[in-house]
DNA sequence: TTTCGGCTTGAAACCGCTTTCGGCGGCCAG
DNA sequence: CTGGCCGCCGAAAGCGGTTTCAAGCCGAAA
């Protein structure tokens, strides 16, 4: 019970018009009055909050007359619960963050597609966080950003999702996280793998079957992607392993992308003898080299062959269509979505272990059999 | 001066262990207590919780020595409010969303960065929704993202932003968007334009004053793109205004894609006699043109002109680089934002109008005189 | 001295939903 | 006839903020 004591009412004698809330009385002749809340159909359905709530939850300790007779109201009243005070009490706020540092764009948005994916169908959605991993304000810049929303957990892509500092904040702010990673660093548990190494190799196999001799490559930049590091590695033992040394006048640093490319393959080219193939790092490279090559007036692959990797939308618009390692993006944003939701949720399914995938080659046109 | 009655104290006798809360014992050897709240931060200040609220939304009525003896306790505790608990009272959610149906990877996410520029600076962050705007439950699926985490606002993206159904369900909503567009439709104020038809025009002044004469165009989907019939308007009434007729056997539609780009340069370049310039609808487009022409062996620029539109990074990987329009798409995004924060603040600021963008040529290699 | 109004501040209600902690009735074993 | 367990449900206490509505303090005006 409520004691209210009537007192003041000319306190405010002019000036100021009391708008407090205009309570149930707004069932004006349209519909706009506020969202009903879980309150209304409470009060519709005879029941107290909680036994709504219970519906709304699918407890299952709600009798079976119960439970419809409150659904039906709810969905004639068009209730849905509000996220906000939901997350709040639950502790939740239904919210993932995608967090990168990457200008390959088909890249990222295939990994959004992916993680959403399998993100909606658990009532979670997707906020996106491009960033700068070179800013002073990294760090704070994330931080702010998982405590303004509260993210149940992030997704980190490469090359952020190497950095073991960011790795360590979100671990202390006790931030769920997955890491999208091009080799198994540390700590297995929270990662999604895709083998570059395996997948160099498969590169290197199909350049030695095709007779190739003199092999060059154009690795990314080694000291900020792993991925560039696990594919030379990948490229030079299996070229190694068929009595192909990658000689050093035929390597090269890019920077994974188009301009680096073209100026790499520049100082390539211009070895003697010129070699009959180039391994870009990735696609970017590739076009690069495509660049250079187009330049110089060599054909590929008449006199050079060229591979790229990531199967960009790239690597089919150009001519000739580009031979290159795929990645299966949208899935690895699958599996990371659902890692993660994994990890949230505490499910005591399946051990934790990394989730791994396979790029696979696919042979187009710029690769073949070398002409010297 | 403070009441407080020192009563109950026995009121549970037995049975269940009152853990209520942890009061200001929690200062144990590590640091795993809970976040803190305005609660604490109010109780170390010795101050009302009001006014430490008040010193977080930097309300002016707060002497200043109590604002920084509140703001130093925020900084040593590492407070920092909780966005859900924030968003219940204040009815906002500082989440804007961004639809889209738009297979272009490129110009999605230089919208997600322009828009993110814009937003964060508010304090708000981006929810990206893509979506099938062909499935039945388009607008169902719409909906149930708009109120399960209670967007301020939404951008749309074409071609999702020209449907006239969702616009209505957003305003039905009371949720507020904007979209951004490639000519005017009904509805003025809630959009952001890139001047379409005048940069077609661009195009055709820049074909006419090479010279060619035989000029042919692939239209995107005319049906499902607004872009594409602003396009092929623009272009076909400045081509006629420098009495260059576009004519019907030089006028066939695609998808806005490469492979339907590939099909239609086919055609094209099957007329007799052969046009020297194919403006395609967009670079996707023009990337297909170069394929076929590559299948058929035909130069670009000396046996043909290609010229795209939205210089996507593809246009200056292509060789020869592309001809194109650069849209301003980065700043297109930044400006839905910004219009968006207007709405949602209800800044009494500047009269709604739309806000336009003009895109402009990019000349490059693929663009020359006609040969004969 | 009293009144008045501006500057500061706080108690309580509230935002909409969940959890805690029981209460209540029925059924079964003791 | 109890005691106890189980299925079903509700009152109240949060969750962590903000708004409402006063109220205390103080100097200036009356």
């Amino acid at each position: 019970m409520r004691k209210k004591q009537a007192v003041k009412t000319a306190r405010k004698p002019a000036t100021s018009v009391k708008q407090h809330r205009a309570p149930a009385s707004i069932a004006r002749s349209g519909n706009l009055e506020r969202r009903p809340t879980i309150n209304d159909v409470a009060r519709l359905a005879n029941v107290s909050k909680k036994t709504v709530s219970r519906v709304i939850n699918e407890s299952p300790f709600v009798r079976e007359e119960t439970r419809t007779r409150i659904a039906t109201i709810i969905k004639e009243l068009g209730f849905s619960p509000d996220p906000q005070a939901r997350g709040l009490a639950f502790r939740r706020s239904f919210l993932m963050g995608l967090i990168y540092d990457n200008p390959n764009a088909p890249y990222v948005i295939n990994i959004q597609e992916g993680a959403l994916f399998a993100l909606r169908k658990m009532g979670y959605e997707l906020v996106v966080h491009p960033c700068d991993r070179t800013s002073p304000e990294f760090l704070n810049d994330i931080k702010r950003l998982i405590t303004r929303q509260k993210l149940d957990g992030v997704i980190l892509l490469p090359p952020v999702s190497e950095n073991p500092a960011l790795a360590a904040l979100l671990k202390s702010l006790e931030c769920p996280y997955i890491r999208v990673l091009s080799a198994a660093l540390d700590d297995l548990e929270n990662v999604v793998l895709s083998m570059d190494r395996q997948s160099a190799a498969e590169v290197a196999e199909h350049l030695a079957k095709l007779g190739h001799t003199r092999i060059a490559m154009i690795v990314g930049p080694v000291a900020s992607y792993r991925s560039a590091h696990e594919r030379l590695e990948g490229f030079s033992n299996a070229l190694a392993e068929r009595g192909l040394k990658l000689m050093p006048q035929y390597l090269v640093e890019g920077q994974y992308t188009f301009e680096s490319g073209a100026a790499c393959a520049e100082l390539l080219l211009s070895r003697s003898p010129r070699p009959t193939a180039i391994f870009a790092g990735n696609d970017e490279t590739a076009a690069g080299v495509y660049r250079t090559a187009y330049l110089r007036g060599l054909k590929i692959p008449d006199d050079l062959t060229v591979i790229g990797f990531d199967d960009s939308p790239l690597a089919s618009r150009l001519c000739p269509s580009l031979t290159t390692m795929r990645q299966p993006i949208r899935d690895m944003g699958k599996l990371a979505a659902e890692k993660l939701m994994a990890k949230v949720a505490r499910l005591p399914g399946p051990p934790p272990t990394a989730s791994t995938v396979f790029p696979h080659l696919v042979v187009r046109e710029s690769s073949g059999r070398p002409n010297s």
